[in-house]
DNA sequence: AGAATATACTTACTTAGGTAAATACTTTAG
DNA sequence: CTAAAGTATTTACCTAAGTAAGTATATTCT
């Protein structure tokens, strides 16, 4: 019954973002424009394939996302000294909205585990992190 | 640092939906069509409600992948004594696939949780399933 | 029986994410 | 210095999943 387990990293995937949308509604913004806003104000600006190698996602998803956000007025972007590279960073809009936006989110991230001990919080992050992609053959998966 | 866990999650599920997509890519399926064939090899016929109820996704994902496993000779649907249900059930094809296509699933998900023992893996399970949603109000959460 | 309500499914539209291929700029090799 | 190879981003197209609203059938209430 290992199936379980994927079914269920799944269903809390999408219930968390769920629920992350409907709190971020109120700033007419969604969870993975979040992400990009969040990891900004952590670094500074950054290149794109800064963004998409830090949040492990495509090239071509950050490309949309953050077009929608300079649509917006959440970021700005200017070419970097490599022609290639767009430099991205915080709109002063969004750097005056981050606190607001950030504590809203905490809101609904410690509800999602306000079910779970800080210890169990801890544990649920260090076995979420054994999960891997493995190079795996056929051959090797057939001794089972 | 909570962030990281849904993050986490939602890295994960990524990760195997993809993991999962590759494996399928041979039987010209996709993760979220597996899971429902998977369903009705369960439980065999089913409305398309006790299918999205199971899977816990709204009426219209269902509506879409079903009709692309039937356009594809996966299921079949009859009307119901309801009228307005449609009840979906494997093709023969599908069945006799089945055994094939799971074989491959498992070697994926096995590969996946390579890295945690029996024990970690149900207790990540255990874990995961204190993530819920949880009414909450602007009031409730100023405490903290 | 007929009107109002509820239910099952569908349609239209949105964001999110993936792959493959194109574009534009940089670097490297000869 | 020019041709080839490499890199950053974009475009085009696909599945997945959500909300809101529409349609058709069932049920309920007067």
């Amino acid at each position: 019954m290992k199936k379980l387990l994927f079914h269920e990293v799944h269903q809390k995937s999408r219930l968390s973002i769920k629920e992350v949308n409907e709190a971020l509604k109120a700033f007419g913004l969604y969870s993975s424009q979040w992400s990009i806003l969040f990891c900004l104000k952590q670094f500074g600006s950054m290149t794109q394939k800064e963004i998409w190698q830090y949040l492990s996602v495509e090239a071509p998803t950050i490309t949309r996302t953050i077009a929608r956000l300079e649509d917006s007025g959440w970021i700005c972007r200017q070419e970097g000294k490599d022609k290639r590279q767009r430099i991205v960073y915080l709109s002063h809009f969004a750097e005056q909205k981050m606190p607001e936006i950030e504590y809203k989110i905490q809101q609904v991230e410690r509800a999602l585990v306000s079910g779970l001990t800080d210890t169990e919080q801890e544990q649920l992050l260090v076995l979420l992190k054994k999960i891997t992609a493995t190079k795996f053959t056929v051959e090797d998966g057939m001794n089972g």
